[in-house]
DNA sequence: ATCTTATTTTGAATGAATCAAAATTGCTGG
DNA sequence: CCAGCAATTTTGATTCATTCAAAATAAGAT
């Protein structure tokens, strides 16, 4: 099995079963949108889904992004500017993100060493250190032609 | 001259006039304030302002940080959680934060490098690297010790 | 099929930040 | 020192993402 393949919406539906969630048609094509469009922010996954559930509310949408995250199903960045908040199904591998500060599109990078913590400070402050979150900055290639504003 | 010592009134005007920008007694006070109480919000700011600049507003304070990010006299940082935007008088140094999940407390870091960008992704996706943004998550003496809500 | 509880919807509120126009202030050059 | 301009601050309002709370609905267990 690929790691990080698209699950269809069964799997996802087993997926929510298992972590004690109720499977709903909201989560799923939640899942199935944000597995197949990684970093999507939930303004983003409600645009998309009403097309198939017109009935989804984009408070609804709030709510399914907040549940899984908590469950860990999937995970949040908040990447600078604006547009608020973005989520991924690809967890537990530690991956970073890369950022163009002109036009704002985000790239995953693979962690050299896919677990947390990947990097150790120089000095703790006294802190019991859990991870080491990375966003590299830079210019992407379309932004680096067009000249500048 | 120690690194990072904090500049006196006189020294942060002459430092906005040089830059281009009119010396201000908010900009001056907000200045001050910043580089003995690093990482602190708008709102901070503010608040320990009003006392000895009572007519001072908190969109002032809002026009203020935001003039200084953009002419690099203050650096911002966007910290997870609540309480928005922080900033800091300590730029240039490419150093890094280190928050507690818990209680959000920030601690610095020193960065081995001391210069942009100290660390290069394994692959670019054919972007230009600025920087490299290192936030380091743990836990916190003081909230290791409490018990977990 | 019914019941229980989780989830979604509806409706409203929050908090940080920004926008725009008017009032004020810092600075410059006379 | 003073007038005049432009930068800055104030005033007042607005945006946007997100959260809160209560009522309505739907999933899954018995
Ligand atoms: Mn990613
Ligand atoms: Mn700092
Ligand atoms: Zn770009
Ligand atoms: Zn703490």
């Amino acid at each position: 099995m690929l790691p990080f393949a698209p699950l269809d919406s069964a799997a996802w539906s087993e997926r929510l079963r298992e972590t004690g969630l109720k499977s709903t048609s909201g989560r799923v094509a939640a899942l199935e949108h944000l597995s197949t469009h990684p970093h999507t922010t939930a303004n983003e996954i409600h645009t998309a889904l009403t097309k198939e559930l017109p009935a989804l509310t984009l408070q609804s949408v709030h709510n399914i992004v907040q549940d899984l995250t908590a469950h860990g199903i999937i995970r949040r960045i908040d990447p600078l500017g604006p547009g608020g908040a973005r989520y991924e199904t690809r967890t537990d591998d530690n991956h970073h993100h890369l950022q163009c500060v002109r036009c704002g599109r985000i790239e995953d990078i693979d962690c050299a060493v896919g677990a947390a913590p990947c990097l150790t400070p120089h000095s703790t402050h006294g802190m019991r250190i859990l991870q080491a979150d990375v966003t590299f900055r830079g210019v992407c290639g379309e932004c680096d032609k067009r000249p500048q504003p």
